[in-house]
RNA sequence: GGCGAGGUAGCUCAGCUGGUUAGAGCGACGGACUCAUAAUCCGUAGGUCGUGGGUUCGAGUCCCACUCUCGCUACCA
């Protein structure tokens, strides 16, 4: 039976380069994909750039240009990325489209018509200096549940608790740090809590691995929150139908690229948009997601997909976080490595091997530890697999004219036991156990080398047993092309290699089962280099950023979430500068002289020092600051520093800082104490102005 | 500090519902071979399964405590 299956991985965001962190997601769907249609399903894979809400608005405006172009901009940066990583989309899209509107206001008008939307009027924080509300994300304050500060807007981190950014105490505006004004506004709530019965079903149904349904059990228990969908302009994003000045929240919007990308699939291929998003549909439908956004997909998505009268998806595969050498990516490390700086030192597919390597069907993150990349894909790949085919093909053609066999010679039982094991793989790679299709193809790979060990085929040679040469060689080159086969997944690159070498029409699982007799090889050439340890050294060399590039080098999430890069201005590539200012602005502010008379160690904090600054005329000043893992608080004593005396007072968990100290560090450094307070040249005395 | 995951040979990891002398691949070391991209084949060494208790006839596998690591998150205004 053919399947009809529709795969997906979630949208990245139009506000940032493709990474290895995102890539871990997309290989791990393209391999899925690829399987299946090499067992002769038809899966259809498709994707979008994610490309609403305020990160991309305030980047774009920040780098002077219209949000429209930023996005297509990266739509192109990330279209190369993925092709030239092999990811075999059939469609990639964009959520800035007129398929996307139409979903989103169709699914809108339905949810509206079934009674599922509500209007609030909300008291919303709006920032007056930026001349805007202020997303949940771009508020922060402390918790009203359990006082913990610096919350964000929608959910507390310390307690779970979640709450409207209204109930924040002591608010503050991410962007600019001034504490935003309350301002009434109409919003648009989707009732997700009438699904809720729906949802627990879903939940239940097989869709979900059981790690994520449990997660999910403590979200129902805690209650389903009516979500937010509108937002109030300037926003960047669709204009909500018979509303002014409000638009689609880019959370709506950006799963329906799902749908979106499908339609502008089927319109351009003649393909029926129903096969797979019908509520009767028969086909399946898969999303492949990082863990952070598991509430988007296995809450909102399947409500509003019910809602807005369409099938809900038959599975929600959720995977981990990728981190590099056992740590999470770091620009200071060089491991922070974005896939067009990988493919400029690296073959894409030494990637592919070796995360199919390490993945499994659950959320566990993966690490890429290099000295074992190198390792086990030049043993793997090159002395294992590509070895059976370059120590045979050459006999074929010195010999035998590059011709195979004419009937399959007996091999001891070696091919049926090929073929058999395909079922054990397929298994695995059906279920995205890929770690073990990768062990058992390569455990078939040694018996293979073991094979041709035993037969000695050079001594063969050299003794005149032509007949048994032959044999030998058609053996050893009929399981290569089954290990191929198998591996072609994973290795589209080098699939396509061995079905030139081997004259073939294409890999398809079932056709491997016969074997291949009496034709024509092509003369075999390299079909896989082997990775040399100094590329690595230049690859990490080059994601290394410059100082002069680090102003704003942040390490964000390996996730694709918007949310999760909502406070950081420009999650790419290095960022050549911060926007300049006027002498005004820098005049704004009150850089002191100060005195520390006083250090100590405060208790409960992890980070901090309590000091007390002597500013001179200004006075005395209690400053916290994050410099514990630095300086011991009786080296600080005495010292003269730089003070930033008119900075807003801030009340913290253990007392008012008013003021903050200087101190220089990598922006992105986990070597806490690589910190370093600036001083003044001798002869400057507390008090003085800094300009 | 909060939340989550985890600590099994040098490295990457398997070890299902507790049951014989704890496994694989890679690496190391020794040997063989020389067709092949210094690849391959054979063999050897190496682990008190984080620590300490407990349950049990029996625990890597269950329970408790501790410890360490990693991830997310927070204090760094």
């Amino acid at each position: 039976m053919t399947r009809q299956i529709l795969v997906t991985s979630a949208l990245p965001y139009a506000n940032g380069a493709i990474h290895l962190g995102h890539l871990v997601e997309y290989i791990q769907t393209d391999i899925w994909a690829r399987f299946h249609r090499a067992r002769g399903h038809e899966c259809l894979y498709v994707c979008a750039d994610d490309t609403h809400g305020t990160p991309i608005m305030i980047r774009a405006r920040n780098e002077g240009i219209s949000p429209e172009e930023l996005v297509a901009r990266m739509h192109g940066e990330h279209v190369a990325d993925f092709r030239d990583f092999m990811i075999g989309f059939d469609n990639y899209h964009t959520t800035h489209s007129e398929e996307n509107r139409y979903f989103a206001e169709l699914i809108y008008q339905n949810l509206l018509q079934g009674g599922h939307i509500a209007v609030e009027t909300v008291h919303q924080a709006y920032c007056n200096r930026d001349a805007m509300f202020l997303p949940d994300r771009f508020i922060r304050g402390a918790c009203p549940k359990c006082g913990a500060v610096d919350q964000y807007g929608d959910s507390c981190e310390h307690c779970s608790a979640t709450y409207s950014p209204l109930e924040l105490r002591e608010p503050f505006c991410a962007l600019c740090g001034e504490p935003p004004v309350s301002r009434a506004s109409e919003h648009l709530f989707f009732q997700l809590s009438h699904y809720e019965t729906f949802l627990r079903e879903w939940t239940r149904s097989g869709a979900l691995q059981v790690e994520m349904a449990n997660k999910l059990d403590e979200w129902f228990a805690s209650g389903l929150k009516n979500w937010d969908i509108s937002r109030d302009g300037p926003y960047f994003g669709f204009a909500i139908p018979g509303q002014t000045d409000k638009y689609f929240y880019v959370w709506l919007d950006a799963p329906i690229g799902y749908m979106a990308s499908t339609l502008h699939y089927c319109q351009r291929t003649g393909r029926s948009f129903d096969t797979f998003w019908h509520p009767d549909s028969t086909a399946e439908v898969y999303h492949f997601i990082g863990k952070d956004i598991l509430y988007f997909h296995t809450l909102f998505w399947p409500a509003m997909l019910k809602g807005g009268g369409f099938r809900t998806p038959t599975a929600v595969f959720a995977h981990g976080f990728l981190t590099v050498n056992g740590q999470k990516m770091s620009k200071s490390r060089g491991t922070f490595i974005n896939a067009r700086t990988y493919l400029d030192h690296l073959d894409p597919e030494y990637l592919r091997y070796y995360y199919a390597c390490k993945l499994s069907n659950r959320v566990d993150d993966l690490d890429l530890n290099l000295d074992d990349f190198v390792q086990r894909v030049n043993a793997d790949m090159v002395g294992k697999v590509v070895n059976l085919a370059s120590r045979t093909a050459g006999f074929v053609h010195k010999f035998f004219a590059g011709r195979l066999a004419e009937r399959y010679p007996e091999d001891g039982g070696l091919f049926a036991t090929f073929v058999q094991a395909g079922e054990e793989i397929a298994h695995y790679y059906e279920g995205r156990e890929y770690a073990k299709a990768m062990r058992t193809i390569m455990a078939l790979a040694d018996q293979a080398n073991r094979y041709i060990e035993e037969q000695a085929p050079w001594n063969l040679a050299k003794q005149g047993e032509m007949a048994a040469l032959h044999a030998v060689c058609s053996v050893a080159l009929n399981l290569f092309r089954i290990l191929m086969t198998y591996l072609a997944p994973v290795l589209p690159g080098m699939a396509e290699k061995t079905r030139s070498l081997l004259d073939l029409p294409g890999l398809q699982w079932a056709s491997c089962q016969t074997p291949l007799c009496g034709t024509t090889i092509q003369p075999f050439s390299h079909l896989m280099a082997r990775i040399d340890p100094k590329r690595i050294e230049a690859l990490l060399a080059a994601a290394r950023p410059q100082e002069s590039t680090q102003v704003a080098a942040q390490d964000p999430p390996a996730a694709n979430s918007p949310e999760e890069r909502v406070a950081l201005p420009s999650s790419s590539a290095p960022v050549a500068a911060t926007p300049t200012i006027a002498i005004d602005q820098f005049a704004q502010i009150d850089l002191r002289v100060a005195r520390i008379v006083q250090a100590e160690q405060v208790t409960g904090a992890d980070k901090l020092l309590k000091l007390t600054l002597d500013v001179g005329v200004l006075g005395t000043r209690t400053v916290f600051a994050g410099i514990r893992a630095a300086y011991q608080p009786q080296a600080l004593l005495g010292r003269l520093t730089v003070v930033v005396a008119n900075l807003a007072p801030r009340k913290m968990k253990f007392g008012l800082s008013e003021g903050m100290v200087l101190a220089a560090s990598h922006t992105d450094s986990t070597d806490k104490s690589a910190l370093f307070l600036l001083s003044p040249d001798a002869g400057a005395e507390p008090g003085m102005r800094i300009q």
